[in-house]
DNA sequence: CAAATGCTTTTACATATGTTAAAAAAGCAT
DNA sequence: ATGCTTTTTTAACATATGTAAAAGCATTTG
């Protein structure tokens, strides 16, 4: 599904806002490892990743902490910076070889002061976003690690032959040694 | 603060808009213990306490749960029941003698998908409602519990005088005896 | 006022998870 | 393939936080 499509999802879409968003959307491929947002930047794009994967990432006294994993057909951003536009302190990279699309923020930002259904899709995506954000801090608050660990497995039942083990961990809040642990049963 | 005021603080609102949401609006005074919201129903609307206070909860393995404090100035709603319109699982009830500023969930949909600036103070709001999300996450993640304490002391110093301490910890994401022992300062 | 109900603290104990370090396994490059 | 780096597992130990039960306070209510 491309990101025009994912917006038509959210939102239902008249033919001048799809030209609209279709203008500013740019695709293209970047090889595993590319750093699609350095620490300290001010982001300019928000990303849809059409097909790969890759994360968010910083460092929390000194430690590599995973804060968002993203695999095909979903968005990734560095959203805090991206709509305050300040420089991040989150950095964004690729894990696989991947394909995106990307639109530029200030443009999105602009087409939905003036335009009625995309600022209604930019709500609604907006809305998703906290809805997510709520299952997080439930999921954090209720579940072992064990449990989230399980739950990402049934969302993404191959996630672990793509994302190393590491990133999961600290993805879902606990250690690259709980994690081993939980995996080999023995607990 | 009113709410209308509170919206105009997000996105800067014209003559129109404000009369369309000034329309929408009612006041009303509830005494404590009042339930806004019993569970299972469908939440018709999103309230803004303007001075008292409030909270979400559930039941989880039959224990009660606080999902949200809210003080003077601060909305409260069922946000994915209401977005939804579906029965919801949690239920809202006010912990002090309130004034709150209500308007009808199904009244602010149809003006966002007819109104620009309502679309655009809507998807302010929700992405404020993201953004909070996301401290909280990182709240639950990195913050021992004592330091969650201090976080929301030092934004609502009062708060210990006004509100059970039982619905503090549980809104933490800790246990009363926890809490307590956190206060007592023997750790 | 007294009784009752609800709220907070304390104690004792259990346990999931973190930390550190080292070994084992897997992946990658020359 | 051979070695080098990265990733994963295992072990031993420390600790924050949960659970359960009881006692002490405070608030409400008849």
């Amino acid at each position: 599904m491309s990101l025009l499509q994912a917006f038509a999802a959210v939102q239902p879409l008249s033919e001048s806002a799809q030209q609209l968003l279709a203008a500013a959307i740019v695709e293209k491929d970047y090889p595993k490892g590319h750093v699609l947002l350095p620490f300290g930047q001010i982001p300019a794009y928000m990303h849809y990743l059409v097909k790969g994967a890759g994360r968010i990432y910083y460092l929390r006294d000194g430690l590599d902490v995973t804060d968002y994993l993203a695999l095909d057909q979903q968005f990734i951003g560095a959203v805090p910076a991206l709509i305050t536009q300040s420089p991040s302190h989150k950095a964004i990279e690729l894990l696989e070889d991947s394909l995106l699309q990307s639109i530029r923020y200030a443009t999105f930002e602009e087409l939905c002061q003036q335009h009625l259904e995309i600022a209604n899709l930019g709500r609604k995506m907006a809305l998703f976003g906290f809805l997510e954000g709520q299952q997080r801090v439930e999921d954090l608050r209720f579940l072992s690690a064990a449990e989230r660990y399980e739950e990402l497995l049934r969302k993404h039942p191959t996630i672990t032959q793509r994302i190393p083990l590491k990133h999961l961990a600290s993805f879902l809040g606990t250690t690259q040694v709980s994690l081993s642990r939980i995996r080999s049963g023995k607990q």
